[in-house]
RNA sequence: GGCGCAUUCGUCUAGUGGUCUAGGACGCCGGCCUCUCACGCCGGUAACACGGGUUCGAUCCCCGUAUGCGCUACCA
């Protein structure tokens, strides 16, 4: 399989990308770029009453910000088009027919109402529900009479074999028998596939040869191959991965907070360090390590080193790994780049990346996520540093600190130049003219200039002020 | 209910019939570093669901139980 292999991802557009999605995405992208295939995006479009085109966009959107690049799409084309499955009706109808016409499925005219009338008898007998097969042997006359009423039937599959099996290339061997798969719908009355339909045949069509899917999808595996078989068609390979799990064991969902990938990005959370957690669920690399770059995600993929059990998402892991990647993983203009809606949204004069990257640089190793801008780069734009409690209001009065404060005006008046270096001279200057070292010298200092005990190193911090506004902000603490 | 899948520290996971007194990571706790807070570094805490087998020996193999999740649609 290291030839030639075709993966897709096929989601509905009935909302933005939720991050289970994304997972599935990210393991048929890994699979194809890791074997050297393609990777195709679908849209499965078949449910006219949720799917829009805005949906649409913003999971394209979302893939393209999480760097899931793929070779064959909607927006794209590509040999095997068109990739919008509302865009295929013909197919469907098509091998529809034939499935008909080689007494695989039959039209059947049973109404909604009736099928659920009859669920609910079974279930009132204490009965198994499922369909009791009864249009598979409508004769001629019924379906005639059927249709002058003007009843459109939908189709089914008639389910003749006993069993069926395949093998997983996580889960192993999965069999199951006839009783669990009742003759189910493939094409709606209104001529619309179903989704077990037109997923196989568009699988077949589009040539993929590994279906990477939830495992929530497994049940619908089998009844996929019925179809392959009856359309003597070549199955492909199954991979069906975990799902994943809120904190409380529970699918995830909106109750577990962000759930789409749009969440996470507003949420201040890198592309990278997103993919790089979510492979990291019910995956392992076989080094042991777990900071691993794109290529390495690419280059150590496989379908053995995937785990058969869900995983549960933990923010708090995802929360620190992005941390490693703003502190250690991301080159400055990548991360001013991807910083700068943050400072647009605090409200703070930024304008570009280029205003953006010393400061993110100042508060590199004090923030986890990007979102963090707001809170902690205010100090910089302050109008006054006023002290933020009664503790930073003590800091900076006493005779100590305002002797410090006078030190500073006097080191820094008429200077040239002013940076990150000239302010640690300046420092050493006072120090040794005022005799006051340590917390003594530097907290004051500090409080003056930011109104806060705590924050980032203070050469960065007097560089990015400038020397006019820090000598403003010492001038203002001299009580 | 039926069917399917799963079950190693709180969480993500490694692991093999003996090398496991079970390894790593997040979190948590303690220490070091230090102008603060972080970062970083060092150390600590904590797990093989339960019961039967198989075996000289089971975390690892088999069966059962429990628990969880999924499916059971004219949703995907």
């Amino acid at each position: 399989m290291s030839q030639s292999i075709r993966t897709r991802f096929a989601p509905s557009p009935t909302g933005h990308l939720h991050i289970g999605n994304a997972r599935t995405a990210l393991m048929n992208w890994l699979a194809a770029r890791h074997f050297g295939g393609r990777f195709i995006l679908r849209i499965e479009d078949t449910d006219r009453e949720r799917s829009t085109e805005a949906s649409e966009q913003s999971i394209l959107g979302d893939m393209a910000w999480l760097g899931l690049d793929w070779d064959e799409g909607p927006d794209k084309g590509g040999e095997y088009g068109p990739y919008r499955q509302s865009e295929r009706l013909v197919f469907y109808q098509e091998i529809r027919e034939q499935l008909i016409a080689s007494g695989h499925a039959y039209p059947c005219f049973c109404t909604a109402e009736d099928l659920e009338a009859r669920r609910q008898e079974q279930l009132g007998r204490g009965e198994q529900p499922h369909y009791d097969g009864r249009c598979r042997h409508l004769s001629a006359e019924e379906k005639i009479r059927f249709e002058t009423a003007g009843r459109q039937p939908s189709t089914r599959f008639h389910v003749q074999k006993e069993s069926v099996s395949f093998r997983d290339l996580v889960k192993g061997e999965i069999t199951v028998q006839k009783e669990a798969l009742s003759d189910f719908v493939i094409v709606r009355p209104d001529g619309m596939p179903m989704y077990n339909f037109a997923c196989m045949a568009d699988d077949h069509h589009m040539a993929i040869s590994h279906v990477i899917r939830g495992d929530d999808h497994v049940s619908n595996t089998h009844r996929q191959i019925l179809m392959y078989e009856a359309l003597q068609w070549e199955i492909p390979e199954f991979a069906h991965i975990p799902m994943i799990l809120g904190q409380d064991r529970d699918r995830l969902s909106k109750r577990h907070g962000a759930t789409s990938v749009t969440q996470f990005q507003e949420a201040g959370y890198l592309p990278d360090a997103l993919l790089n957690f979510l492979s990291l669920l019910s995956w392992s690399s076989g080094s042991g390590e777990e900071i691993l770059s794109r290529d390495r995600l690419v280059q150590e993929f496989g379908f053995d080193r995937v785990s058969r059990s869900a995983s549960v998402f933990d923010t708090e892991k995802l929360d620190w790994m992005n941390g490693v990647y703003i502190r250690e993983k991301t080159d400055f203009d990548t991360l001013a780049r991807l910083a700068l809606p943050f400072f647009r949204q605090a409200g703070y004069p930024v304008n570009d990346a280029a205003a953006a990257r010393p400061v993110v640089r100042a508060l590199q190793s004090k923030m986890e996520k990007l979102s963090e801008i707001g809170d902690k780069a205010r100090i910089f734009f302050l109008d006054e540093a006023v002290p933020e409690d009664n503790e930073a209001a003590e800091t900076i009065n006493g005779a100590e600190p305002q002797a410090v404060f006078r030190a500073f005006l006097s080191a820094t008046e008429g200077l040239p130049a002013w940076d990150s270096q000239m302010f640690m001279t300046v420092m050493k200057q006072i120090q040794q003219s005022t005799g006051i070292k340590g917390k003594g010298l530097w907290m004051p200092v500090r409080v003056a200039l930011t109104g806060q005990m705590h924050g980032p190193e203070l050469g960065p911090v007097t560089e990015i002020l400038g020397l006019d506004l820090c000598r403003r902000r010492i001038q203002q603490a001299i009580g």
